[in-house]
DNA sequence: CAGGTTAGCACC
DNA sequence: AAACGGTGCTAACCTG
């Protein structure tokens, strides 16, 4: 057994590495001395977890003062397990990971119910990252924070060295340095200790009036960590095809462009030097002082019929399709042809989900070539469930707004009583609903609607006029988010509010509401037992795959279950059963 | 050369 | 009186 001492904030601390299967006694004793709560983390040989060649390496426990390394690799899984199954409580930093780890590498499963994930709690507290003046939620910012500064540059530079010293690359580094590495050894012990501590600190940081979320987002973890765990099945055959297609339209046109003088159609400065060269104005310009050279200025000069113009934009798209999406999920997938999202359930300010790997909050919604690649199971057809208008609805839910609640109510056309408050088209009026829930002012409002700044004032005007507890709703916020620099949802979430932006308090209420609408939802899904099937969370929709035979009612199902009541305003939701892949919710006949 | 920033483009 | 909220990803560009 090696052992290391350390000082965390003040106080010494001892890592110990096993290394021999006597020294497994010792930290048995350990964990029975420690059967109330102990701090959990795995060491593994990379983040890709599905990939054939992940493997886990070490397990380590620790409290507040002593921590313990088990190489799995070496002496066998069992005294981790029994570790596992034997503490009560198991406090992790970020626990999708390690629990991923833990059921596919150990075969445990079932831990959830006993975690106490840092990251949630710390997102509770402060759900600001680091560039906008919170705490940021990873274990060495959090360290940074609330327990020990030095330590936290101290054990983000154990790794970074030992990167430099086998001149590996920090990524490979935890795959390739030898177990018996005190350096490794270290890192891999002091994150348990500093997990501890941190749990100890942070609870009682949660607010009052957040408590009973700290249930809630463990929960709504769990479900999200299964969708990730379950994966979309690919169309590899279609996803191929698809990606030489791309391939094929990008170098077409790249070489075209190539002829009008363009080496890189990614280079926004060559772009521009090509065009004015062509005799065009390029009168916009960046924050940065730079030619501004986007979409709107190029499919303009599209529509003019510039040949280059539209190679670049052509060029541009086919690359971007590929790069981003097609080959991503290709490179991505697993062995069962399988993607994994990563579903970060507590991400933005507002606690928004993210979703990366498939980035699906953000695939093309105007095409389904895209999401064409991807399959409900066999024998069953994708679903897809969405709120209909959830953030007006909640809107209208938080303001009490009695004109608002009542067009919901009797099914009136929302747009078109904003459209007809100020006299204007009904397209207008639905983009100033829109626009007044995100916060915009009447230059933003004009340049979007291509309407003059007078007028989109008095559709605001009209707006405000229409629904004057939703103008109520947002004076009375951004009164509490300049006295108290925080607002408080009806879901218990506090949310600070940048001092020089209050206006934006009325949107955190309403996207944050909403997400927490969506995640009521996926938690009454999972009490029925549906989680299985489920595939995304996205925004307002939750994806799913059913058997094909009983499609419509499974659909009707996830509908009722996801619909709610809010304030008094029925959140409803609107089922939809496609075919076998994704796309055929957008359009695609397959 | 790694890592951060900027610009641009997707979405709700 | 005016105020565009949030996310991810890539490529190019910049900096230590």
């Amino acid at each position: 057994m090696k052992t290391y001492t350390r000082v965390v904030n003040g106080s010494q601390v001892t890592i110990n590495a096993v290394e021999t299967h006597e020294d497994i006694q010792d930290f048995v004793a350990f964990g029975k001395a420690n059967l109330g709560w102990l701090a959990c983390d795995t060491e593994t040989t990379g983040l890709d977890i599905y990939s054939d060649n992940f493997r886990l390496r070490t397990v380590q426990f620790g409290n507040e003062r002593e921590a313990w390394v088990l190489p799995v690799e070496r002496l066998g899984r069992l005294p981790a397990i029994a570790a596992l199954l034997n503490v009560n409580k198991l406090v992790f930093q970020n626990a999708s990971y390690d629990l991923q780890v833990l059921e596919q590498c150990l075969g445990v499963k079932g831990l959830w119910s006993k975690v106490v994930d840092t990251k949630i709690l710390a997102h509770l507290i402060d759900p600001r990252g680091k560039t906008e003046g919170g705490t940021g939620h990873s274990l060495e910012d959090l360290t940074r924070h609330y327990i020990d500064a030095d330590i936290a540059d101290g054990v983000k530079g154990l790794m970074k060295a030992l990167a430099a010293d086998t001149k590996t690359p920090v990524a490979q580094v935890f795959a390739t340095v030898d177990y018996s590495n005190p350096d490794y050894q270290l890192y891999a012990g002091m994150d348990t200790i500093l997990a501890a501590r941190l749990a100890r600190k942070l609870m009682p940081l949660v607010p009052a009036e957040s408590k009973p979320l700290i249930r809630s987002e463990h929960k709504l973890a769990e479900v999200c960590a299964v969708m990730e765990r379950t994966g979309f099945l690919l169309d590899v055959d279609y996803t191929t095809k698809l990606s030489g297609r791309l391939s094929e339209i990008q170098d077409k046109s790249e070489s075209e462009a190539a002829g009008f003088g363009c080496e890189n159609v990614n280079s926004t400065e060559q772009v521009a030097d090509v065009l004015e060269a062509r005799g065009h104005k390029i009168p916009e310009r960046t924050p940065c002082g730079k030619r501004k050279v986007d979409k709107v200025l190029l499919t303009r000069l599209v529509e003019q019929g510039d040949e280059f113009a539209k190679s670049v934009v052509t060029a541009k798209q086919a690359r971007k399709w590929r790069t981003t999406w097609v080959d991503g999920f290709l490179t991505q997938m697993d062995g069962a042809g399988r993607c994994h999202p990563a579903i970060n359930p507590l991400r933005a300010r507002t606690a928004r989900m993210s979703i990366t790997g498939i980035p699906a909050q953000t695939l093309p919604a105007g095409d389904w070539m895209i999401r064409r690649c991807f399959l409900a199971d066999q024998g069953q057809v994708m679903v897809s469930v969405d709120y209909q208008a959830q953030e007006l609805r909640v809107l209208a839910a938080l303001s009490g707004d009695q004109t608002m609640q009542k067009a919901f109510r009797n099914n009136d056309d929302l747009h078109q009583i904003t459209a007809d408050a100020s006299g204007v088209d009904r397209k207008i009026g639905k983009m100033v609903n829109f626009a007044y829930v995100y916060g915009s002012g009447p230059r933003n409002i004009a340049e979007q609607a291509g309407i003059g700044v007078d007028t989109a004032k008095k559709v605001i005007q009209g707006f405000e006029k229409s629904y004057p507890q939703v103008k109520r709703l947002s004076q009375e916020l951004q009164k509490q988010a300049r006295r108290d620099g925080f607002i408080n949802t009806p879901f218990g979430r506090r949310l600070p509010v940048d001092q020089e932006r209050p206006y934006a308090a009325l949107n955190y209420m309403v996207q944050s509401s909403s997400r927490d609408i969506t995640a009521g939802g996926l938690m009454r899904l999972h009490d029925a037992g549906i989680t299985p099937y489920l595939r995304l969370p996205i925004h307002d929709e939750v994806l799913a795959s059913v058997p094909a035979d009983k499609a419509e009612k499974a659909a009707k199902k996830i509908g009722e279950l996801m619909c709610t009541r809010f304030k008094g305003v029925f959140i409803g939701t609107d089922p939809e059963v496609g075919g076998r892949s994704w796309g055929s919710l957008y359009g695609s006949d397959y």
